[in-house]
DNA sequence: CTGAAAGCGCTTACAG
DNA sequence: CTGAAAGCGCTTACAG
């Protein structure tokens, strides 16, 4: 398939003008020594005007504003650190499978709302990749004092290590970890049950009586807590098994198909789906990506949605305004939960008193495709 | 569209047990001092051994490790970071609007290959999101000693800026600034004239003569240099404008249409294409997001791939394989310009002097749509 | 309101 | 090879 061209080496072309390029100098920095001289003040009054303490006249803030504009001087970020004892930095701990993981809008939307959460605060917010390689790395970087609190959106890592990480530092997790049990974790999560049993019951109003599901990858709980809320949703309207009474004695019956959240995932669950032969006029389908990819594979089947499969998923964004017809679909205020996760960590780091679970509020979305 | 729910507001579940939940306890930290009183050396060789120096004993480095290992002693990094005068951290810089930012494969690969490579040095790569109400944050944090480098991958933010940042912290862009002149950065960066030439090139040996193109953003170089190598390819081979000699005289009556990158706009453009009545063979699409939304298109208008229209396009991930038929593509080893991008930094960094610019090699992909 | 001084937790010449 | 000491650049009680 591939074109044969021998290795990948990057290329080097001398610069236009002249050999090598010199390195910067060693750049002259300010110290706050150098502001206080310049204003005439002691350290302790320019440290003080600076970090906007009130015992100061208005004289020495203008003389030390003045000596700050015209040195150009940044505070020292290790020194303050060291010298507070914290860093005014804040963690997003994201998985190393970038690729996959920023391909999924979901967690951009998250970090998005973060960051700009935050930047609405004087707290700098980093986003730090977990080397898969080397887990320990991020681990040790965590617990170095770099920062004063992560937010953790990587279900896989053992949440074992983070229980203990949690001890030594404030942490909000924007996912529920899956051995849940004794994990007094602090949450920011969305009722992903709820969201699932919503999407399935807007078929189920729409007349749909066999109900097929995509689901997530059931590793994580998410996934799993989706697909209970279409199950028992089924159940509570006797439609269960997504057909017929008797399936819902044998599970095995039940339509349902797993898929890893990337719109090429929905699309294998679909034609697994359709392979089975077993009818249905209804399908949810846990995530929007994968809807998408469903869509496609329902009209090279010559189905149309939504007069013959009415389809309902999760997640407002673009894979769900891309399609046509476009997907019903329930909001989860994903942003939101980002700003919310910061907004709890901030509080931890604060020391103040707050409440283990905040659930961000779900709202549907009506569309073409149910 | 949109069920009419009032406000959202996070809901606060109390804990199952008990009130408030206790913030964690203040975390006992082990220190040097600690260390080294434990194992009986001074600090000085305790921070020999932490910091692999040869000048100590065997005995030494065995009674420190065990000593760190009962204490799980880890460094702090202000006071470190202090002491060194440097952090050992660089970051990205990426714009706010992640979700745009995000939701494009392409710098998920770059962060993906920087990461990796990052992750094998002992240097830790943080992405700073750039906030766009503040930039001057990001400013104040890049100057402020915080990380020893960054990288660059914002295109918008005035150079100029940079320019000056660049001044005083190793700085390598991953885009070419538009302002190239006498900005001397130092960068690392694909041909993208060339790739789009290839892609071109690619369309009129197998026979199309009346080739299209839809571009990316054209306030952005790589955009622009793409439009470029479709303009001078054509322009080579005789067949400038896309349809005949007299469109040549005219630059108007080229068929070209503008997207922003996204699937989305790749479809607008090909619309827009489609109404303009002038027919074509051939198309080169400068990303495989927007190919992709144009693929829709194309086939809505009962147009075939490749055999009415040859498509051609950049990027080789998920959009360029999720379609039917897949693309056949420029791969721009987007990975690992993000890997060459660390390397650079580092070297700038430690004081080697490198080229000015680093070239990423590009390669075709032969697939279905040409 | 302001300064001198101690201290944050490391690293690193400098002697030995 | 090892230790005592100075110093990294800030902040913050403590006196005044």
């Amino acid at each position: 398939m591939t074109t044969d061209i021998p290795r990948v080496e990057p290329v080097v072309r001398a610069a236009p003008v002249g050999g090598a390029a010199p390195v910067a100098p060693p750049a002259p920095v300010a110290t706050l020594e150098g502001v206080a001289a310049l204003a005439g003040v002691s350290k302790s009054t320019a440290s003080r005007v600076i970090n906007g303490s009130p015992r100061v006249t208005e004289q020495a803030v203008m003389r030390v504003n003045a000596a700050i504009a015209q040195l150009h001087y940044v505070p020292n970020r290790a020194a303050r650190n060291l010298a507070r004892r914290r860093t005014q930095m804040i963690a997003m701990v994201i998985p190393e499978r970038t690729a996959a993981f920023f391909a999924d809008p979901y967690f951009a939307e998250v970090i998005q709302g973060a960051a700009m959460y935050a930047s609405s605060t004087d707290y700098t917010l980093t986003l730090l990749i977990e080397s898969e390689a080397d887990a320990e790395k991020t681990h040790r970087f965590l617990q170095s004092g770099s920062v004063d609190g992560a937010l953790l959106l990587s279900h896989h890592s053992s949440s074992a290590t983070y229980l203990e990480l949690s001890r030594s530092l404030p942490v909000v997790f924007g996912v529920r970890p899956i051995d849940d049990l004794e994990f007094e974790a602090h949450t920011v999560d969305v009722d992903n049950m709820e969201a699932a049993a919503i999407a399935t019951r807007y078929l189920i109003d729409r007349g749909r009586t066999r109900i097929a599901t995509i689901t997530g990858p059931l590793g994580a709980t998410a996934a799993r807590d989706r697909l209970a809320g279409w199950r028992s949703t089924l159940e509570a309207a006797g439609l269960a098994g997504g057909s017929d009474a008797a399936s819902a004695a044998s599970p095995d019956l039940e339509l349902v198909e797993e898929g890893d959240y990337t719109p090429a995932s929905g699309a294998a669950a679909a034609e697994r789906l359709l392979a089975r032969g077993v009818p249905f006029d209804g399908l949810f389908v846990a995530s929007a990506q994968m809807a998408s990819g469903a869509l496609s594979v329902l009209r090279e089947h010559g189905l149309s949605v939504p007069d013959d499969v009415a389809v309902t998923t999760i997640d407002n964004n673009s894979f769900s305004t891309d399609t046509k017809p476009q997907l019903t679909t329930v909001d989860l205020h994903t942003s939101e939960k980002g700003a919310e996760m910061v907004k709890a960590l901030l509080a931890l780091i604060a020391g103040e008193a707050i409440e283990r679970e905040t659930w961000i509020p779900i709202e549907l979305v009506e569309r073409g495709s149910a």
